[in-house]
DNA sequence: ACTTGCATACTTGTATGCAAGTATGTCAGC
DNA sequence: GCTGACATACTTGCATACAAGTATGCAAGT
């Protein structure tokens, strides 16, 4: 067992599980833990450094936002992707983000337009140099500054949460340039319509963005068939 | 410590995180636990005849929904009430509901609708026999059953695990039976809506009742309020 | 009387041991 | 060679022991 880590997190105060939760939840949303492996709580105890109890909570919490399927002395999955799972995330996601987009319409003041202007600029440039990750870092700033001018953070957190599955997909479908600059028209699209206070309109279009995601879907399924469940 | 409890759970797998999770939902929500309440998990332990591991576990998903707050090396606090705990909780259910009934609208089939109806009838007579328990019932049913017709139960899902605040209040202010009638007639004005096919009249009439709740906020605040935060 | 420092009794976080159930490999018997 | 039973080595669920931090009350000093 590795002392260090373990002596270095009992310092802090509950960090060793929120951080357990955020490398587990990377790891299968990256496909790192690919859909349908078997994981072993125990296994991961050693290999993090840490005990059973906080991987133990961790895997609780993913079971919640169903990236795992614990099954009682048979052994806890990596949930494999299911078209209800994803449709659901779907649904959520638009139902939370296109109702605080709304209310964002409503009360955005200049300078939180200015701000959305700035990620959407960001996006551009991080275009240009190919950094996909820095796109899709400023691609969620974007999602999440507009639920949070709704002054309802909690859409993104539970948006967030809930689109395990979606954020599966859009990992496995990251190198589509062309793809990539038409998501930046569409932010453009919404940020236009904010600033033009049109809700109906921005609702509209940040509704058709979300949907983009879906487009790669049967690619993936054909690439991956063994991703997928049944 | 209550060993017939223990042993009999402990044949079931994973029961007893179930069973504490509801059980002290139910008490918040109740406020049989009042807000601000502090609560000690090796004394919850004793209580319900099991260990601390499914008492923390429960714990923690409560913090999940934000009905305690856990504060390490100091204690597990039940949260008060408040107005953005609210506000989120209301922007969250309407999101997803009104979101759930547009689509059931379009999707409901003529048993579905009958189902609808036999639960509004159900809640006629509950208020008859002003049984106000089986009356709350009909109307977490009706709620969840115009989710399910969507294909998306996980709206109810979410939206309860959400509600914990709103539960609250409504459990406060539980005895108006004026109230009660207007609510039935506003769940038929929805369920008439999905039955004529007009899915933006009965997303209104869904947003419109689900307001209703807090239009007793007032008079519960001025009641108690050493159970809100501020 | 008041303040300050310390012992103590809490709290939660983590680690670990035990119980119960399941899959699997191995060996005996046919 | 094939089949079936059993030992074994896993799994998760729960209980418990230990670590570390905080509040509190009491006692001693000013």
């Amino acid at each position: 067992m590795d002392m260090q880590i373990s002596i270095s997190e009992r310092t802090n105060g509950g960090a060793a599980r929120g951080r357990v939760y955020s490398l587990l939840r990377d790891a299968i949303v990256s496909s790192e833990f690919h859909p349908g492996q078997r994981l072993s709580e125990k296994d991961l105890a050693n290999r993090l450094g840490v005990s059973r109890t906080p991987i133990r909570e961790a895997l609780v919490r993913l079971r919640d936002d169903r990236l795992v399927e614990i099954v009682p002395q048979l052994g806890t999955y990596v949930s494999r992707i299911s078209h209800q799972a994803i449709s659901d995330a779907q649904f959520v996601r638009e139902s939370l983000e296109c109702a605080a987009v709304r209310v964002a319409t409503e009360q955005a003041g200049e300078e939180d337009l200015a701000a959305l202007d700035a990620i959407v600029r960001s996006q551009h440039e991080a275009y240009r140099s190919q950094d996909i990750d820095r796109f899709y870092f400023f691609d969620d700033e974007l999602h999440r500054t507009l639920c949070d001018l709704s002054s309802h953070g909690i859409a993104w957190s539970l948006s967030q949460r809930a689109s395990g599955h979606l954020n599966r997909i859009r990992r496995l479908s990251m190198t589509l340039p062309d793809y990539v600059h038409e998501m930046i028209e569409e932010h453009e699209t919404v940020v236009g319509a904010v600033r033009r206070r049109q809700p109906e309109e921005a609702e509209q279009a940040l509704r058709e963005h979300l949907r983009m995601v879906l487009t790669a879907l049967p690619d993936i399924e054909q690439e991956h068939p063994e991703y997928f469940q049944r």
